[in-house]
DNA sequence: ACCCAGGTGGCCC
DNA sequence: GGGCCACATGGG
């Protein structure tokens, strides 16, 4: 494993951009409050094919209205409450009702986001893509950096990679996770440094990464 | 006036 | 299983 050719780029990566963390407090950092990682689910709705920019103008407009909160999110009588808040990040109608969905499940099967790590991985990835709204992208980054399990995040950007260096001809989302995965050290640290660092390699640092919230 | 941004569900074959 | 389309705003 160690001299596969995707756990050199990881370390390549790493060498030239340095630790994520340093772009991405939240999502990188180490200990999470039960608050970082509901931002973090909900961040990973409203960035569905959206800019990052946009869907952390919606988190704050959340935040100003109260709303930036599982609870109170599956607390509201209907999902159009949050059309004002989300409009800026696109799609939104949709992704109130997805917001409205997760919020729903979590808070009332497991009472807090924190229930969801008393369960197996699988389980939880499992019942994540049952919920409307959640595909394997965005399960896979609720589970990665929200609940900070090993589940590796496979996106346009990784399938840019994986073209560019002709690792794979397969390109579907379930054979890239495997391949990944096998060839990485079970770690989420390094799931969730090598996700962040091939988004920087592709995007060559322009200029963001998540503010605090 | 285009084109795209850290996708997903519905529909069709 | 894959291919196409709608969903929608803001920035380059």
């Amino acid at each position: 494993m160690a001299e596969s050719k995707i756990y050199r780029i990881y370390q390549d990566f790493f060498k030239k951009y340095g630790p994520p963390e340093k772009y991405w407090p939240q999502w990188c950092k180490k200990r999470k409050t039960t608050h970082d990682r509901e931002v973090i689910a909900i961040g990973a709705i409203l960035t569905q094919r959206t800019s990052w920019r946009n869907a952390e103008l919606a988190i704050l407009n959340l935040k100003s209205a109260g709303l930036l909160s599982l609870k109170k999110i599956s607390e509201l009588e209907s999902p159009e409450v949050l059309v004002s808040q989300v409009r800026v990040a696109g799609f939104y109608q949709t992704k109130p009702r997805r917001l409205f969905a997760l919020s729903n499940f979590i808070i009332g099967n497991y009472g807090n986001i924190r229930g969801l790590l008393e369960e197996k991985l699988e389980d939880v990835r499992e019942k994540l893509l049952g919920l409307y709204g959640i595909g394997p992208e965005t399960a896979d980054t609720i589970l990665l950096y929200s609940l900070d399990q090993p589940s590796f995040v496979i996106d346009e950007y990784t399938r840019k990679l994986v073209k560019k260096e002709e690792l794979a001809t397969d390109l579907s989302y379930g054979h890239l996770k495997n391949l990944f995965e096998k060839n990485l050290p079970v770690d989420v640290g390094i799931y969730q440094d090598f996700h962040a660092l091939i988004i920087f390699s592709q995007k060559e640092r322009s200029g963001w990464g998540m503010k605090v919230v």
